[in-house]
DNA sequence: TTGACGCGCAACCATATGGTTGCATATAAC
DNA sequence: GTTATATGCAACCATATGGTTGCGCGTCAA
């Protein structure tokens, strides 16, 4: 996969509030099950435990089962190809804006 | 609004691929209009006009009127809350991790 | 003034998405 | 062996979302 769709998939799955904050519930606990997390919230487990699939999927957490549990912990390093992207805009934004602030020095410079 | 939900509005609004490849093209351009961007794109431009809204929305861009057109810009302070909440999860993580890695020097000293 | 250009708004549509319920399966405990 | 716990899977539902078409309104130019 490249790291275009890598960003998309990171990008789309942290979109979601509800994910993102699983996300910040298992970084919190280090490592968490579904039935763990969705007793503190007010959905069903299954709907937790689908959502740590889709940030499974998007290679945010990782699942390790252990016995009759799955326990999903952090996977940080997509993060980064998030950060990538942003700094990247950034970059390009930043350019456009020197670039401008030269052109117009060179009116000013003509006047 | 809040920091929390200022970060749901730029990652819900940065969780369409079609809209992160928005901002780049305005990135890039420095600037540029719905019709000049839907001439690019195998969309029409009410759909472009549309997700531009969205983007300004979450403040990632920034509308600006100029005569008959509407020319949109980046605006990347946002970028960086959603920066913030990616570095404030990692540390959340690292914490845990050091802690485990504490728990663990101690089960080995009293192995 | 008249026509072209660019926008914004509203209605409408197909599909994706998050959530729920129900049930079958596997593991741990008694 | 039997019961309770933890998951996974599938079907189903309501709503959100991205996109389209149609249309009316300012704005610039001939």
């Amino acid at each position: 996969m490249d790291a275009g769709s890598r960003v998309d998939r990171v990008f789309a799955a942290l979109g979601d509030p509800g994910r993102r904050s699983l996300v910040e519930a298992v970084a919190e606990r280090g490592s968490a099950t579904a039935t763990e997390l969705a007793a503190e919230l007010p959905v069903t487990r299954q709907a937790v435990a689908k959502q740590l699939g889709a940030l499974a999927d998007a290679g945010l957490l990782q699942a390790t089962r252990a016995g009759r549990e799955t326990r999903y912990s952090v996977t940080p390093a997509p993060l980064e190809d998030a950060v990538d992207w942003i700094v990247s805009v950034g970059a390009a934004w930043d350019e456009r804006l020197v670039a401008l602030r030269r052109s117009l020095a060179r009116a000013t410079d003509a006047r």
